[in-house]
DNA sequence: ACAACATAGTTGTATATGCAACTATGTAGT
DNA sequence: ACTACATAGTTGCATATACAACTATGTTGT
């Protein structure tokens, strides 16, 4: 972990950190769920736990929230629905557009995960406290919006 | 971005905050690199620079350091040797083992990437005060050794 | 109305990733 | 010394990802 750290001479450089965590959360879940035979990822989980939420979405607008690029996200959608957790609803308004919606399968998977799903997730923020978190989000928000902003002005110049 | 917030009723769940901004930031790098013609990716700019500070490291070794499944980093390794950023070198003590070593090509390459690289990472870190940049190496840093703790834990049982 | 442009989704090609099973080699136990 | 076990690396199979080029449809500008 140390080996990488400030290795391109920036003091403090968070994006190791950043990178590896995020590695381990999604490998820790997914492989968590594996063994207790859920037949489903940790990103597959948090996409269906959206589309519950919101109901049946555009992709395209999928792609956005779950910031994916949209042609990443067809081939995500499409091994979910090849495990018969979504379908894809033609737009009759919009010939164009399909819209993904959560299955009875796929919800009655999802309520089974849930708890265990939570309780990995709260496993995995022990010890850190209100305020940390706090300062956690309000960085990587900003590093977000850093990107943004760059990338708006590159594609200028 | 705001969609995936705290659906699991966890209160201030990082995950989804961790998982976009890695991410982002990898793709951001990458998608510069490429713009700017260099032919490397963000992740194997960051192996280049460990196999250069590290000296030749066995596979094996270079997998922990990065944290990847050994068989991620032979395909890993496979691209950056067709590329000829880096070779294998058979070891003789030990007859299972190869150690990688960045090439003078790769050398070139990494020395002309370096400061592009470090300018893309400062900026996007621009607004982040170095106390706040230590609580997100302290967290992430706690996320993974609680995974690792985890991982044991589940593991006996 | 029609041409130009924009948008939603798909496919081609490439990189990145993990688990499980395998080969080849090394180490230990008796 | 031989068997059992351990380790380094590889390969098979599956998921996840991005960019670019494409098709089909929708929107706009004149």
């Amino acid at each position: 972990m140390e080996d990488e750290k400030d290795i391109f001479g920036i003091e403090n450089n968070l994006s190791p950190y950043i990178g590896k965590c995020a590695m381990g959360i999604s490998r820790f879940i997914t492989s968590e769920l594996k063994r207790r035979n859920f037949g489903l990822s940790y990103k597959q989980v948090v996409v269906l736990k959206i589309l519950r939420q919101s109901g049946p979405l555009p992709q395209n607008d999928l792609a956005f929230i779950t910031n994916r690029d949209k042609a990443t996200l067809v081939r995500f959608i499409n091994t979910l629905e090849k495990k018969n957790m979504v379908l894809r609803k033609p737009c009759h308004d919009d010939k164009r557009v399909n819209r993904v919606m959560i299955t009875e399968k796929g919800l009655k998977v999802l309520n089974s995960v849930t708890p265990i799903f939570k309780e990995l997730l709260n496993q995995l923020q022990e010890g850190v406290s209100l305020e940390e978190k706090h300062c956690v989000m309000k960085v990587t928000q900003k590093i977000m919006n850093n990107i943004q902003a760059l990338e708006v002005k590159y594609q200028e110049s």
